[in-house]
DNA sequence: AGACTATCCGGACTATAGTCCGTTTCATGT
DNA sequence: ACATGAAACGGACTATAGTCCGGATAGTCT
C-alpha cells in the first residue's frame, strides 16, 4: 500500500468541487443540479469531476462523509447506549435511531448516493462500517445468522425506503425509530417454536 | 372508472414490443439492450415504447408480470403452506422462499425494474400485493407493527440486495431462503425489552 | 359509406451522465 | 534553475434515456 500524497492542484480542485456542490445543492435542490453545473460552478473541467469522484453518487458520498464519520466516532468511542458499554440489543436500538436521524437530515443526498448506480448503497465504505457494527452487535446478542440479519436491517434503512415511509406514507421519524428499533430487537431473538394453534383462519 | 378497450394497433404493437424485448434480453443480456434497440427490433417508434410502458423499468415490469401473477394466484387460492390454511408464520416462511426463487430466475430483469428510477420498487402493483400479503400474515401472527415489519422484510427481498448476496457474497439460494425465513419468523415475535430512542447523548 | 374525433404512431430532438485523450501542471532529482 | 515523468486537467465527444408534436389510424355515429 504505497501512499502517495495528494498533489496541490488536486487538493485545491477537490475543495472547490465540494464547496460548489454544496452551494448548488443548497440553492437548487439535489435534483436540480447537473454534473455540468457543478463543474462550471467549481471552475473545473468535467473530466476532473469524474476523475476524482467517479460518478454522481461518489460526489454525494464525499459530501455525506463528514457527518457519517462523526456518528462512527460516537459508536466506537462515545458514551452508551450508542457507544460501548450498553448491552448489544440496546446499542442496536440506539444505532437505528441515530442512523435514521442522520439520514433524515440529508435525505436527498443520501438517496442520490445510494441510487446513482444499482448496488451503490452496498459498496460505500460507510456501509461497510454500519454492517460490521450491526453484525457485531447481533452476534453479541446471540442472534441466529447475524450477518444476514444485519443486511436485512440495513436494507430497511436504505434511503429509498426511508423516503417512502417519510414522504409517501407520511410517517414521522420518531415512530419509525421506535418501530425499527423494536424490529431490530426482535431480530436478535431466536424464534420460538411455531405458535401451537391458529384459530383465526 | 370508464374502461376503454385497447385499440387494435395498440394491442398489436404492445405484443410486438414485448416479444422483441424478450428476444433481445435473452440474446444480449438485459444490460446490453437499449430502448432504441427494442424499438427497432419491434419495428416501432420510440414514442410508442414510452407511451405504453412509461420508462425502461415499466417495460421490465410488464415482462415480469406474468410469472408474478402465477405466484400471486398460488398464494391466494393454492395449497398450503403457500396458500391459505397453514399458520401465518408458516405461510410467511413459504412466501419468502418462493419469492426468492421467483426473483432469482429473472434477477437482472427484476433488478432493472426496481432500480430504473428511485422508489420504483415500491410503486409496482406487484409490490403492493406482496406488501399486503406480508402485512396480513404478520398481523395474523400478532406481530407488533405489522405494516412496518412487512416493509422491512420486503426491503430485504429487494433485487439489489439479493444480487449482492448471490453474486458478491456467493451465498446460495437455499441458505438465503432459510436465513430469511428464520428472520421473518423472528419478526413475528413481540420484543420483551422496551426500546428507548433517547438521542440526547 | 363518409365524416369525425380520440387515440395512437414515429422519429427527430433534448438533456444529461459519463468517456477520452491531447495538454498542462506539479513534484522531484540533478 | 531546469529537465523530466507522473499525475491531473479540461472540454469536446459519445451514448442513452426520455420528450414532443405533426401526421396517421381505428372505432363510432349518422
Amino acid at each position: 500500500m504505497e501512499v502517495v500524497p495528494e498533489r496541490a492542484d488536486a487538493a485545491r480542485n477537490r475543495l472547490r468541487v465540494l464547496a460548489a456542490a454544496e452551494r448548488l445543492f443548497a440553492a437548487r435542490g439535489v435534483a436540480g443540479v447537473t454534473m455540468d453545473d457543478v463543474a462550471a460552478e467549481a471552475g473545473v473541467g468535467k473530466g476532473t469531476l469524474y476523475r476524482r469522484f467517479g460518478d454522481k453518487g461518489g460526489l454525494a458520498v464525499a459530501l455525506i462523509d463528514e457527518r457519517e464519520r462523526e456518528l462512527q466516532q460516537r459508536i466506537l468511542t462515545g458514551a452508551p447506549p450508542l457507544g460501548p458499554g450498553a448491552p448489544p440489543a440496546t446499542r442496536l436500538a440506539a444505532f437505528v435511531a441515530h442512523y435514521l436521524d442522520l439520514v433524515a437530515t440529508q435525505l436527498d443526498l443520501v438517496l442520490l448516493s445510494e441510487t446513482a448506480t444499482p448496488g451503490a448503497r452496498l459498496r460505500t465504505g460507510a456501509h461497510a462500517f454500519w454492517r460490521q457494527h450491526c453484525r457485531y452487535l447481533l452476534h453479541e446478542a446471540r442472534a441466529p445468522e447475524p450477518d444476514l440479519r444485519a443486511d436485512l436491517l440495513l436494507a430497511g434503512l436504505a434511503a429509498e425506503q426511508i423516503v417512502h415511509w417519510l414522504r409517501d406514507e407520511h410517517r414521522v421519524l420518531a415512530d419509525l425509530a421506535d418501530g425499527l428499533s423494536s424490529a431490530a430487537l426482535a431480530l436478535t431473538n431466536r424464534q420460538p417454536v411455531a405458535p401451537s394453534h391458529d384459530l383465526s383462519t
